[in-house]
DNA sequence: TCTGGGGTCCTAGGACCC
DNA sequence: TCTGGGGTCCTAGGACCC
């Protein structure tokens, strides 16, 4: 007998895992990776969780307790995160009838088989990603993507189920019986906010919801939440992503190195910013009309911190770097306030289309050329790299102060010549 | 000194229309 | 001055996720 399944596979530590695949070093050795300006902690291995280190630690706070224990630091590489995500991705794609791409380590896989064949698919799974890319994956089982989460969670924190885990092939009253005991906020989609509510109503555990009225839980709560029961108790009804419309909106948004308080700077964030969210429309094939740019002030510094910001509706669909980056220079003068510390700046685009729509070009002859600069800009820096060209201020040779910070940055292995790994023999 | 970034979906409420 | 109901579209904000 075959049944319909739906497989969650997950890089474990992803960032961390990257990391070693190319360092054979850190294997075994707690490791910590950093957000973007080494800010917080982001990710850690097993060893690193063990000696207390949290999810979004302040680099700052922990840095000496990280030296004393001997642990690793590395900075964010996301050149090199997102090509092993991509063959990750790919060797997981040759074992299902379909697969959603849920995040830069997450994927839901369609399977089919009767207990024992979904069993070992999970374990082939895991063993053609390890040996093709070289980082070690968890696998979760289950009717329903809620439960394949679950089952995922349960293989992760159970090391004598070697990194697998199919509901199928467990006793209900097994399953009953973890899912008592895990808490409900441990589940996909449920959170503090939800977790606090539910508790008001004795709901504290996984098996707890499960048994909950799903009517009742959408009077009290939402759709989003009976879904959830629904998916506990094997009914499929989160819809895939490719069923699901395309990207809408696209942002870029950075915190700074050092604080920018003149406007010149800021002007010079904004070029750089709109360039960069005009790259990945053109990459996206998507014309965007609305543009939202925002500065914002620490929110830890004293006093109230302030986000401005403003969205303007653009004169036409575009996905033009020149347009966008004086627009969004533009509207930034009417939002900075001279004298004011900024720590971060962002640019939203927004209404996003599929098609440039109708052009009409009136009398500005102008508006025309500039519909082709993106695309030199982009053949360029394919050609000779990210810096080789800029608009503008955005076109400076020279890293700017405010620039982020990556001081503990491992090389671009996979995706620059010039930082392949050499290896003797 | 130093505290991430980029998304999704849903709901409520206002504006507007007939 | 009084007086209806139903529908759509848009936006802001909340909650959640990785």
């Amino acid at each position: 007998m075959s049944t319909e399944r739906i497989a969650l596979i997950d890089v474990n530590n992803f960032y961390v895992s990257c990391e070693r695949a190319f360092d054979p070093k850190l294997v075994g050795r707690p490791v910590v990776v950093l957000s973007n300006n080494d800010g917080c902690v982001v990710a850690r291995s097993q060893e690193a969780k063990d000696l207390g280190i949290t999810t979004g630690a302040p680099f700052f706070q922990v840095k000496q307790f990280m030296r004393s224990h001997g642990m690793a630091v590395r900075s964010s590489n996301y050149e090199l995160y997102g090509d092993m995500s991509a063959r990750v991705m790919e060797v997981i794609s040759r074992f299902g009838s379909w697969q959603e791409v849920y995040s830069i380590d997450e994927s839901f896989l369609g399977v089919q088989g009767n207990p024992e064949q979904l069993g070992e698919l999970a374990t082939r799974i895991r063993a053609a990603v390890g040996q093709g890319v070289g980082v070690p994956v968890c696998v979760g089982v289950a009717p329903t993507k809620t439960l394949a989460k679950f089952a995922n969670h349960i293989a992760k924190r159970n090391e004598h189920l070697n990194g697998v885990c199919s509901l199928d092939s467990m006793d209900p009253d097994v399953i009953d019986g973890i899912q008592s005991r895990v808490p409900v906020t441990d589940l996909w989609g449920v959170g503090g906010k939800t977790g606090a509510k539910l508790a008001g109503l004795g709901i504290t555990s996984i098996a707890d919801l499960k048994r909950a009225e799903a009517t009742e839980i959408r009077k009290k709560f939402s759709v989003v939440l009976q879904r959830t029961v629904l998916e506990l108790n094997g009914t499929p009804c989160i819809a895939h992503a490719e069923e699901r419309a395309d990207k809408q909106q696209i942002m870029y948004s950075r915190s700074f190195s050092s604080p920018v308080t003149t406007l010149e700077a800021m002007l010079e964030v904004m070029s750089i910013y709109a360039q960069r969210g005009a790259a990945r429309l053109m990459g996206d094939g998507m014309w965007a009309t609305l543009l939202t740019v925002s500065a914002g002030t620490s929110r830890f510094a004293a006093g109230e911190a302030s986000f401005p910001a403003v969205t303007l509706k653009l004169p036409r669909p575009t996905q033009d770097p020149i347009l966008l980056s004086r627009l969004a220079s533009a509207a930034m003068r009417e939002l900075v306030v001279p004298g004011v510390s900024y720590v971060r700046g962002g640019v939203v685009l927004s209404g996003l289309q599929p098609d440039p729509g109708q052009q009409s070009f009136g009398i500005f002859e102008d508006e025309i050329s500039e519909n082709h600069v993106g695309d030199v800009l982009g053949a360029v820096k394919a050609k000779f790299g990210d810096k080789a060209i800029g608009l503008g201020l955005g076109g400076l040779a020279v890293e700017p102060g405010w620039s982020m910070k990556r001081e503990h940055s491992s090389p671009k292995f996979t995706t620059e010549w010039s930082d392949l790994p050499v290896v003797r023999a």
